[in-house]
RNA sequence: GCUCGAGUGGCGGAAUUGGUAGACGCGCUGGAUUCAAAAUCCAGUUCUUUCGGGAGUGUGGGUUCGAUUCCCACCUCGAGUACCA
C-alpha cells in the first residue's frame, strides 16, 4: 500500500485530541519535566516554516522524556497583546480582541496540523482577563514592595512606615530614587498624607516619576531601551526622541547584581549570558567630588563624578558636564551664557540618532567656571559636551586626556593641556587606555605605582579626606512600564483626592480593558483609554463606573496608560502549572510540583527584553515567597532562524522587459522579488502566474534562455514583503507533517541559522516511504511482519540505532539522529528485514519524529500502547560487541591499509601480527621501524 | 572600536577523550524498469594523476608517531554592542 501521510496524520491527530493523550497531571509518582516554548504573538500572517523549528525541537524532547518515564508538562499559549492588532484596529475600527481571536484560530489550526504534543488544556492568552488579572496583581505587589539592601530582597512597603515614624530614613539601607532627601522622624511625622505618599513612591519597586524617556512620536508611545535600536524604534523604524514625562517605571536596577550573579547557576547559551552581562554593565570605580570655584555661586557647590580610573586623577586637566546637567545653568558665567544656552538648546533638539551618527565630531562649550582639583588644588576649567551622557553615572566626568581617547580628542579640539601621568608611555598622538600595563608617574603619592595598587591607594586617600568613595555603577536602567496604547493590560491604579496613585486590591481584579470609540489617542494627547466613557473607580463599591461620576471623594479617575508588551510574558511560565486557578496565579501545590522550566526553547532576540525582565519578576516573586525558584528556566536553547530563499526576476531599467538570469550580464537590470510559489525547484519561473500577479507585470515581456525564464536566488530573512515565505500547510499537504518535522531537524544544528530549501525535503520524504515499505502493509492496511527470529545483523542495526539516537537526542543533536534513522532504514532494507522483533522497537524509537506512523502500525498489529506511555526500547550492548576490528595501519601517521584483528589480542600480539604481515614488509622495504604505536581498538602506527 | 561565534566537496552539513576526513541528505553522472514520463531500484560523485600515487578541513607557523580537533599569529564572514567615563 502507498504511504498515505494525510490519512494517517488526520486519524492520529483526531485520536490525540479525543483522548487528551498529552494532558499532563499535576500529581504523579514520576519525576517531572517541564519543556517550554516561547509562546508566539498571533500575527495576521499566520505561521511560516521558520516558526515551528523550536517547537519541533522541544516537542521531540518532550516525547523523548515521556519515553524515559517522566511526567512531562509541554504547554503552549499566545502572547496576544501587541501593536499589530492595535494598528489594524486604528485603520479598520475592528476590535483588536476580534482580530486576535481570528489569528489565534489560524495559529491553532496550523499548529495542530504539525502534530505537536502540546497540552492544550493549559493554554494561556495574555489578553484574557483571567490571565491579566494576575499580571495586574503582580503589578500591585511590586507597587507595595521596596528593596531592602541588608536582607538583599524585596519586602513589603508597609515595613517602612514605622521606620520613618521613629527614625526617619537615615538608618534605612534600601534602594530608592537618586534624589531622595534624608529625612528625620520629625520630618516624616510633619508630612501631609500626600507628602507621605510621594515619599513612599521613591521606594516602591514600581513607581511613578518624571523621567527622560524614549518618545516615539510616530507610534505615539514611549519605548523601553531595548525597544530602541540604533536610535529608531524596533517596530517600524521610526525616529525616537528624548522627552521628560511622568511615567511608571520598574526598579529592575535593584536586582542588577543578582541578575548578574545568578547567570552562573543557569545553563543558558553563553552569548545570551554575555549580552545580559553587557546590558547590566557593571563597572567598579569611585565617586569623586570636585569643588566648584565660581563667583556666581553663593553657596558651596561641587561636581560629583563617577570614574573607573581614579588612579589617573592627577591627569585631570578639565571637566565635562552633560548639557542636561543641573549645575550647568548655575555655574555658567555671564560671558559664556549665550554660547552655553545655544549649545544646550541645539543638543536637546538633536535626536538620539543624529547624536549617534555623529560620534566623531567633537563639540562642547566652556562654561566659564572652574573646579578645584581635590589633591593639587589647581583650578581646572568646566566644559559641557554632548559626549557625556546625562543618564549614566552622574552626568559629569573628570577628563583625563592622556588616559581616555574621548577626553583626548576633546582636549585636542579645544587646545586643552594633556598632562602625561604614565611612565614610559608616549601620549603625543593618542591616549593610553591599557590599564593592565599602566604605571603611574607625575602623580604625587601615586607615582611609580602600577594600576591596581594606585587604584587602592587613591581610594584610601579619597575616603580619608572625605572627597570620594568606592562605587559600583551599572549601565542597566529602570524599565519604563507604561505605554500610551489601547491593546495592553490596564494598569490597576486610580488617583485619589491628592492625585496620588492607589492600587486596586486583589479581590477586585481584573480591571477589565474598557470599550473605546477610537483606538487613537484623545485630541488633547491622552492615551486611548482617555476615550473610554466608563473609566473611573468607585471606591465605595469597588467597581468601574462612568467618568461622569468622578467626584474625587469616592469616585476617582483611573490610570490611562497600559502595560508594555513584556508584562504578561514575564511570568506566564508559572501560569501553565495551574492555568485555570481563579484565585491565585498558580496554587502552592502546583508550584511546588513543577517548580521551574527544565528546558526553554526560543529566539535569542529576546536577550535584553523578555529574558531579562522575566528573570527580574521571578526573583521578585521568589523574594515575596510566591514561587520556589529564583531562576525560572534551568536550561535555555536558542534555535536558529530559518531563512528564506528569495527569487528575483530581472527587469531592464526603464523598460518592462525581463531577462532570464543567464542573460543579464551586459544589461542594467533591476532585481524584483518574485513570489517563490511561482518558481519550481529548478529555478524556472511560471511566467503566466507572474504576469497575473500584479497589474504592472501584465504586459511585461520575457527574454528566455532554453525556452525557460530562470530566476536568481538569494538567502534572506523569511518575510511577507520579500515573497519568500513558505507555508507549513503546503508542506503538510504535499509531504506530510512527519516530513516537515524531520526535515526541519535534518536541515542542520538547532542553534544555527539556515536557509530553507523545499527541494531538500525529498530526502526525508523518501526515507518515510522506505520505512513504511519495510512493514509490508497490504491493501487492507494490515502489517505483515515475520515473528521469526531476526538476523544478528538486523538486531545490531536496531541496537546501534537506539544507542546513537538516545545519545543524540540527549545532546539536542537532532540532525544527526535523523541521519542515524536513515542509515538504519537503508540497512534493514538491504537486509530484507521484516521481523517484528526489530521493526516494532524501531518505530517506538522513531516516534519522537513520526508518532503517527508508529501508532498506526501499533494499532494495526494489535498493540494498543500509546506512544506517550510506551517504554523507550532498551538498548542492548551485546549486539554491538564484536570479536574483531578493522584496524587502520598507518606509517608515520598516514593510513596505508587495514587489517582485521581480534579484539582480545594484547598490544604485543597486535604488533607482532602487523609486523609479520606482508604488506607491512612491503611498506618497510627492508628498513627497521623506529617505533610502533599500538592503540588497542583504534590504530597501529609504524614510525620510522 | 570592543565582546562573542564560525570558516570542511557544487550545496546543507558529519567526524567520541587528537586516531581511516567528507557520514547522512540534496544536486549531478551512468545504468535498470517504462512506449514515454513520474515514481522506484542499482552504481558512481573532494581535487589531481603517467593509475604507483600525490594534495587536501580559511592562511602561515608550532606541539605530536599522528591535528578538522590543541597552542600562537593573521585573514574572512556572522551575531551582539557602542561616546558607559
Amino acid at each position: 500500500m502507498k504511504y498515505l501521510h494525510k490519512d494517517i496524520e488526520e486519524k492520529w491527530q483526531k485520536y490525540w485530541a479525543v483522548n487528551q493523550t498529552f494532558k499532563a497531571s499535576n500529581t504523579s509518582d514520576k519525576p517531572k519535566f517541564y519543556a517550554l516554548d516561547m509562546f508566539p504573538y498571533p500575527s495576521g500572517a499566520g505561521l511560516h516554516v521558520g516558526h515551528p523549528l523550536g517547537y519541533i525541537a522541544s516537542d521531540i524532547y518532550a516525547r523523548y522524556k515521556r519515553h524515559k518515564g517522566f511526567n512531562v508538562l509541554h504547554p503552549q499559549g499566545y502572547d496576544s497583546f501587541g501593536l499589530p492588532a492595535e494598528q489594524y484596529a486604528i485603520q479598520t475600527g475592528q476590535h483588536p480582541a476580534k482580530t486576535t481571536e481570528e489569528n489565534i484560530k489560524t495559529y491553532r489550526r496550523q499548529l495542530d496540523r504539525i502534530g505537536f504534543s502540546f497540552d492544550w488544556s493549559r493554554e494561556v492568552r495574555t489578553s484574557n482577563p483571567d490571565f491579566y488579572k494576575h499580571t495586574q496583581w503582580v503589578f500591585t505587589e511590586l507597587f507595595n514592595a521596596y528593596y531592602c539592601k541588608d536582607a538583599n530582597q524585596a519586602r513589603p512597603i508597609s515595613e517602612l512606615i514605622p521606620v520613618f515614624e521613629t527614625e526617619g530614613n537615615l538608618p534605612l539601607n534600601a534602594v530608592c530614587d537618586e534624589d531622595t532627601p534624608q529625612i528625620t522622624a520629625a520630618d516624616w511625622n510633619h508630612f501631609s498624607d500626600k507628602e507621605k505618599q510621594e515619599f513612599l513612591l521613591k521606594y516602591r519597586l514600581t513607581y511613578l516619576k518624571e523621567t527622560t524617556v524614549n518618545w516615539c512620536p510616530k507610534l505615539g508611545t514611549v519605548l523601553a531601551n531595548d525597544e530602541v535600536v540604533n536610535g529608531v524604534s524596533e517596530r517600524g523604524g521610526y525616529p525616537v526622541v528624548q522627552k521628560k514625562m511622568m511615567q511608571w517605571s520598574m526598579r529592575i536596577t535593584a536586582y542588577a547584581q543578582r541578575l548578574l550573579d545568578d547567570l552562573q547557576d543557569i545553563d543558558w547559551p553563553q552569548p545570551i549570558k554575555d549580552i545580559q552581562t553587557n546590558w547590566i554593565g557593571r563597572s567598579e570605580g569611585a565617586m569623586v567630588s570636585f569643588l566648584v570655584k565660581s563667583e556666581k555661586l553663593k553657596e558651596k557647590s561641587s561636581v560629583e563624578v563617577f570614574t573607573t580610573r581614579p588612579d589617573t586623577i592627577f591627569g585631570v586637566s578639565f571637566m565635562t558636564l552633560a548639557p542636561e546637567h543641573e549645575l550647568v545653568s548655575k555655574i555658567t558665567t555671564p560671558e559664556q551664557k549665550e554660547a552655553v544656552e545655544a549649545y544646550v538648546k541645539a543638543t536637546a533638539k538633536r535626536t538620539e540618532r543624529e547624536r549617534m551618527s555623529d560620534v566623531k565630531t567633537v563639540s562642547g562649550v566652556f562654561t566659564g567656571a572652574y573646579a578645584e582639583h581635590p589633591f593639587t588644588k589647581e583650578l581646572i576649567p568646566i566644559y559641557i559636551g554632548d559626549y557625556v551622557l546625562a543618564g549614566y553615572g552622574t552626568g559629569a566626568v573628570m577628563a583625563v586626556p592622556c588616559g581616555d581617547q574621548r577626553d583626548y580628542d576633546f582636549a585636542k579640539h579645544f587646545g586643552l593641556p594633556i598632562p602625561n601621568i604614565f611612565k614610559a608611555v608616549d601620549v603625543s598622538e593618542t591616549a593610553f587606555e591599557d590599564k593592565g600595563n599602566a604605571v603611574i608617574a607625575n602623580s604625587d603619592f601615586l607615582t611609580d605605582l602600577p594600576y591596581k595598587k594606585a587604584f587602592k591607594t587613591v581610594l584610601y586617600e579619597l575616603e580619608k579626606q572625605k572627597i570620594g568613595y568606592t562605587k559600583t555603577n551599572y549601565r542597566l536602567r529602570d524599565a519604563i512600564f507604561a505605554r500610551q496604547r489601547y491593546w495592553g493590560e490596564p494598569i490597576p491604579v486610580f488617583y485619589d483626592e491628592n492625585s496620588m496613585p492607589q492600587t486596586i486590591a486583589k479581590e477586585y481584579l481584573p480591571l477589565i480593558l474598557p470599550e473605546v470609540a477610537k483606538y487613537l489617542p484623545t485630541e488633547d494627547g491622552q492615551p486611548p483609554l482617555g476615550n473610554a466613557k466608563n473609566w473611573a473607580w468607585d471606591t465605595a463599591n469597588n467597581k468601574v463606573v462612568s467618568n461622569n461620576l468622578i467626584d474625587n471623594t469616592t469616585v476617582f479617575p483611573l490610570e490611562l496608560n497600559t502595560m508594555p508588551g513584556w508584562a504578561g510574558s514575564s511570568w506566564y511560565f508559572n501560569r501553565y502549572m495551574d492555568a485555570h486557578n481563579n484565585d491565585e496565579f498558580a496554587s502552592k501545590e502546583a508550584l511546588a510540583y513543577w517548580q521551574d522550566v527544565d528546558l526553554y526553547i526560543g529566539g535569542s532576540e529576546h536577550a535584553t527584553g523578555h529574558l531579562l525582565y522575566s528573570r527580574f519578576w521571578q526573583k521578585f516573586l521568589f523574594d515575596r515567597g510566591f514561587v520556589t525558584k529564583k531562576e525560572y528556566a534551568k536550561k535555555l536553547i536558542n534555535q536558529g532562524m530559518i531563512l528564506g530563499e528569495s527569487a528575483f526576476a530581472y527587469r531592464e531599467e526603464g523598460t518592462n522587459t525581463f531577462y532570464s538570469k543567464g542573460l543579464i550580464t551586459a544589461k542594467k537590470v533591476q532585481p524584483i522579488h518574485v513570489d517563490v510559489s511561482f518558481v519550481n525547484t529548478s529555478n524556472e519561473l511560471n511566467v503566466a502566474a507572474f504576469k497575473n500577479w500584479r497589474e504592472d507585470f501584465k504586459d511585461a515581456k520575457f527574454v528566455l534562455e532554453d525556452a525557460k525564464y530562470i530566476v536568481g536566488r538569494e538567502v534572506e530573512k523569511m518575510s511577507k514583503s520579500k515573497y519568500n515565505v513558505v507555508n507549513p500547510d503546503d508542506i503538510c499537504d504535499e509531504y506530510g507533517a512527519d516530513s516537515l518535522r524531520l526535515f526541519e531537524m535534518f536541515l542542520g544544528p538547532l542553534e544555527q541559522s539556515k536557509p530553507w530549501k523545499t527541494s531538500g525535503i525529498s530526502g526525508v520524504y523518501s526515507f518515510l516511504k522506505k520505512l513504511w515499505k519495510l512493514y509490508q502493509i497490504d491493501e487492507q492496511g494490515n502489517v505483515n511482519l515475520s515473528d521469526e527470529e531476526p538476523s544478528k545483523e538486523s538486531m545490531k542495526t536496531l541496537h546501534k540505532t537506539i544507542k546513537k539516537v538516545d545519545e543524540d537526542i540527549a545532546n539536542f543533536s537532532f540532525n544527526t539522529s535523523v541521519s542515524s534513522f536513515m542509515i538504519a532504514v537503508n540497512e534493514l532494507t538491504q537486509q530484507k528485514c521484516n521481523h517484528r522483533t526489530v521493526l516494532e522497537p524501531l518505530l517506538v524509537l522513531l516516534s519522537p519524529y513520526a508518532p503517527h506512523t508508529a501508532e498506526e502500525l501499533w494499532q494495526k498489529t494489535g498493540h494498543t500502547a500509546s506512544i506517550a506511555t510506551a517504554p523507550f526500547p532498551v538498548f542492548d550492548a551485546s549486539y554491538l560487541i564484536e570479536s574483531s576490528k578493522t584496524y587502520p595501519i598507518s606509517f608515520n601517521g598516514k593510513m596505508r591499509f587495514t587489517m582485521d584483528l581480534s579484539l582480545d589480542l594484547s598490544k604485543e600480539a597486535i604488533e607482532k601480527a602487523v609486523m609479520e604481515d606482508e604488506r607491512t614488509q612491503k611498506q618497510l622495504a627492508g628498513r627497521t621501524p623506529k617505533k610502533v604505536i599500538v592503540v588497542p581498538g583504534k590504530i597501529v602506527n609504524i614510525v620510522g
